[in-house]
This record gives C-alpha cells, sequence and structure tokens, in this order.
DNA sequence: ACGTTTTCTTGAACTAGTCAAGAAAACGAC
DNA sequence: GTCGTTTTCTTGACTAGTTCAAGAAAACGT
C-alpha cells in the first residue's frame, strides 16, 4: 500500500539508513506518534537507537516534506506521514490523542485569511480542540 | 474604550492588586504580547515583579476568560485580551510575530469539523503561517 | 576498495514554563 | 479602623522537550 521505504529514501535523495527505514515504518503504524513514542517504535525494532538520531531523522523527513509535524499547545510534537492534502486536526486537551479530520470547505479551506497585513501566507493550521472519547469518561468519573 | 482595569478585575471578582492591572494595561496596548514582553513591560511600570507572579496572573486571566492565550508552534505562548469573536491569527514562521485575521467564513467559521470521532469539540483554532513583512526583506538579503 | 559526505553516538545545554513553601497584601466582618 | 481568612506574590529549585557540539561510524559515487 504505501510506498517502500527504501523507493521513498531513494526517492528523496536520503541515504538508506536502518534508522531511517524503522522510523518510516512504525510511522504508517502509528500516525501521530510522539518524538518519544517514535524513539520507542524504533529501539524495539533495531536494539538501541540514540533519541539524537530519532530527532535528526524527523528532521531529514520534515526538511524533504517525507513528515508533517504538528505541535499542539501544552502537548509534545506529533509526527505524520499524510501529507500534501491539507488536511485538519482533532487534539485532546487532557491527553493530547490526535486524529486527522478531513478539510470542511473543499480542498483548501481557510486558505485565504481576509486581510494578510503584508504576510506571505504558506500554510493554514486549523486545530480543533476538546475532548477525546476515553477522556470524556474519565471526566465524568473523576471531576 | 477598553473598560478600565479595576473594573474588569472587580467584574470578575479578582482582587486588584498592582501587577493585575499592569499587565491589563500593557496587554491592552501590546496585543500578542509573550509572557517574558509583558514580565518586562510590568516592571518598567511597577519596578520589580517576579516571574512567577506574572505567570500567575496570567494564568488567573484565562482562567477566568480575561485572556488567550496562543501557542504556535515553536514560538512562545502569545497573550491578548480580545475575546470572544472567535478570530484567528497570522504567525510569523520567522520572527513569531502575531497579527489578527477577522474570520472567513462569517461568524463560527470552520467551527465544524466534518467527522468528530466521538470527541467533544470545544474549540476551532485557526493559524495562518507565513513570513511577515520585515522577516520578507531580511529573507532577501540574506537566504 | 577508497575517499568524501552524511548520519549516528554521547553527553551537555537551553528555553519556556511549573512546583513548592513561606511572606505579604487585599478583602469582608466586626 | 482592626482582625482573621483568603488570595497573591517572592524566591529559588526543577522539569520536559528539544537542540547543540564534537567526534566516530556508516553509506554512497567512482
Amino acid at each position: 500500500m504505501s510506498p517502500e521505504p527504501r523507493e521513498l529514501l531513494k526517492n528523496t535523495g536520503l541515504r538508506t539508513t536502518a534508522p531511517r527505514i524503522a522510523v518510516l515504518e512504525w510511522l504508517a503504524d502509528h500516525p501521530h506518534a510522539t518524538a518519544d513514542q517514535v524513539a520507542r517504535g524504533v529501539r524495539a525494532k533495531l536494539g538501541s537507537v540514540s533519541t539524537q538520531a530519532v530527532y535528526d531523522v524527523l528532521h531529514a523527513f520534515q526538511r524533504t516534506g517525507l513528515l508533517r509535524r504538528i505541535e499542539p499547545a501544552g502537548h509534545p510534537a506529533r509526527y505524520e506521514t499524510r501529507i500534501g492534502d491539507n488536511h485538519h486536526h482533532l487534539v485532546c486537551r487532557r491527553c493530547g490523542k490526535t486524529e486527522d479530520v478531513d478539510c470542511v470547505h473543499g480542498a483548501a479551506p481557510c486558505l485565504e485569511p481576509s486581510a494578510t497585513a503584508g504576510f506571505a501566507v504558506e500554510e493554514a493550521e486549523v486545530l480543533f480542540w476538546g475532548l477525546c472519547p476515553d477522556c470524556q469518561s474519565a471526566q465524568r468519573s473523576q471531576p
């Protein structure tokens, strides 16, 4: 389904290394994972990988457009491989759980602010804040 | 124009103290200021105020709805007194400068995601990322 | 196989913000 | 006014998430 990690790396001009492949594989299975979760996942596959390596890999992927980083206020950043389709996110205020939401207003939605104040706008980011199902029930038991 | 700080505090049930008044005054003049900028501004007026006091004041105001906090990825949080009208923000990727944008699609815009995955959505946040005028010209001279 | 370039390891550092304990100031009742 | 309670402010240590720096190691192109 998703393109082979090795292929992806080659096409992007990045060297193929074990950590990179592992990161791609993990993120394919676990979208919206945090850097820490990625690190654990990768270590589970490869034995030991330094934290720095994970961050470097994530940065390289971001730079080359293989990955998108979302950084919800008050929560660690999360990474996803679904890119280029301008979708948005639901974020749980309590636990940070993140889900995709397709764009409401067609393809490029709120992409055009009414007045740009001279800014060169490149991207519109839409975050829906709320409580995920789990945290809703947790809230009910102990408010 | 803007309601008297003392009035505001009384109406909200908060005690009126010098730091609180100074924070409200500073933010009225400097919307989208960071906690650090607020601290400096308040210190300029009052002599010395602890960092913690500034954060406590900001938190109290947030809790009571006097203030809204925006936390653009990669930049320190910013605070604004314009609240309750669901407007959005332009943020400069480079320097973090933030400006208001009125909502594109009427009053409550993208407030309704297509599918909520069971989330109880309370708020929609829209951020337009780009380069502010200053950083555009800075970019041109040294890329 | 060789040399260059890129990536990974180790370990220290940094920023924005939080926690904790006590001193001080503001409100409400008398 | 003054007293007692409640809330706020000061000081200073601490944290999470991420980045910086230097060198060792691995991948690619020839």
